[in-house]
DNA sequence: CGTTCAGTTGACCATGATCAAGAGTGGTGG
DNA sequence: CCACCACTCTTGATCATGGTCAACTGAACG
């Protein structure tokens, strides 16, 4: 369950909080064509979308026909608590591959603002988390250059899939492609493909049929100015500097 | 009382509401002098602030010396909700000019959020709203032309300006030097000072002595592609578009 | 087996960066 | 009151990152 471990990040739940979420990934679920819309700017609607499968992207269109992404969701991401308040999306969000979502109610979600306080709190902090997602992203496109932006860009989804449990190794899927990835780093695909094969001779990446590897993750952050913290994630990843220090006093016998 | 009117942007306040507001603003406040910090990446404040006087910046450093600049705050703005959730900072506050700001106690939020539905559903809705800015702020850095982002930042901090009360007919103050503005767009001072003398030379706007000026805000807007719907206004602006064909028809005695 | 879409390559170009120096402005203290 | 200092703004010359345009390859899928 990628939103239990999601929200583990955060907080302790407890057994009756978990079998909550279990029962969410249980409402309704729509499976989605990849690279078809899930939500439209303007819609105004009444379900809240729990990704269970697959990746999708918020973006911007603009008149000129260019596109901006302005972040990618995965299994265990929320899009978005905003439709509780605002009255209509100001963005959409489109399916990059095929892409289950479990469709909350309005009821079900009340009930679970009433109900289970600690599981209200964990989503406002992914709702949060994913705001200073946002400004990391603002950084990134106006102040790195297309190396780093990419690298950076791998570095992110690689620990918040790691986050939610997959990753297999130095591996994991990496589902945009380098068109999607240039609409979300401001760059050009031309651009992006010859900076990708960059980091590729440097020996920082590969990246063939969808899956990302990365072997040195603590190089490539270095490449990207990557610094983890902005994820908000407690438990730490074996592939963080600091994780791999806490590791070493966790796994070590002379602790 | 700038939050008052900003808050109204999303809901009617019954008077108790904004009595409690009121009394929120004469809490113990704090007066920050121009170019210092209000909280420091890594601070773990126990208090949120509300800025009542002046302007701020949310801030992220870079390794390099670079800064970029995610967000302006100004009078009605609250410096984060994420305190109540996120352990540290994981961005800057500084001030720009001499800033006045209430210090509102994690007790006196717990009050609130008890007691007043009302409120607390309007400062959740302000804390989506600047997400919402954020992801603007992404496309704006990430695929316009520095004209379109000085334009487009010059729009949209009239308009904020305008909901909290702040604008005198077409102008308003407009802290921020043009070295501000490079780091908030990811442009250099000196590119930004070429463009905003391209700006004035086309009639578009004048910026002098820290005043804003914005002769044809319509004009402004299509520089800058600026559409004000991410900002979330329930008011309209006697600027936009559609706030002009609106106002003519409340305007207008056949209605 | 052809169509489509992702990825790749090459030649040329433009926006905005960099470096450097100088002018206006305001605040401070002697 | 003036002199100085610091900061913001301004201008010029040169450069580089990444954009544009266009064509071609290769793989997947019906």
């Amino acid at each position: 369950m990628p939103l239990v471990r999601r929200l583990e990040e955060f907080t302790c739940l407890s057994d009756a909080d978990r079998a909550e979420l279990a029962d969410l990934a249980r409402q309704p679920t729509r499976t989605i064509p990849a690279r078809r819309d899930l939500l439209r700017k303007g819609d105004a609607p009444r379900a809240l979308y729990l990704v269970l499968e697959g990746w999708a992207c918020h973006y911007r269109d603009l008149k000129d026909g260019k596109r901006q992404i302005v972040d990618f969701a995965i299994p265990g991401d929320l899009c978005d608590l905003n439709l509780f308040i605002l009255d209509k999306m100001d963005h959409s969000i489109g399916a990059i591959t095929r892409l289950k979502v479990a469709e909350i109610s309005r009821e079900v979600m009340h009930r679970i603002v009433i109900s289970r306080p600690n599981i209200t709190a964990a989503l406002w902090w992914q709702e949060l988390v994913s705001k200073s997602i946002h400004r990391e992203w603002i950084v990134n496109v106006a102040q790195r250059t297309a190396r780093e932006r990419i690298a950076h860009l791998f570095c992110e989804m690689f620990l918040r899939l790691e986050s939610v449990g997959l990753t297999d190794g130095f591996s994991c899927e990496f589902a945009p492609t380098q068109s999607d990835i240039a609409d979300a780093t401001g760059l050009t695909s031309v651009h992006v493909n010859r900076t990708i094969q960059e980091l590729r001779r440097s020996g920082l990446v590969t990246l063939e049929r969808q899956t990302l590897t990365i072997p040195d993750m603590l190089a490539l952050q270095g490449a990207g100015m990557f610094n983890p913290e902005y994820l908000h994630h407690r438990r730490l990843s074996r592939h963080t500097d600091f994780g791999r220090a806490q590791n070493t006093r966790i796994d070590g016998t002379f602790g």
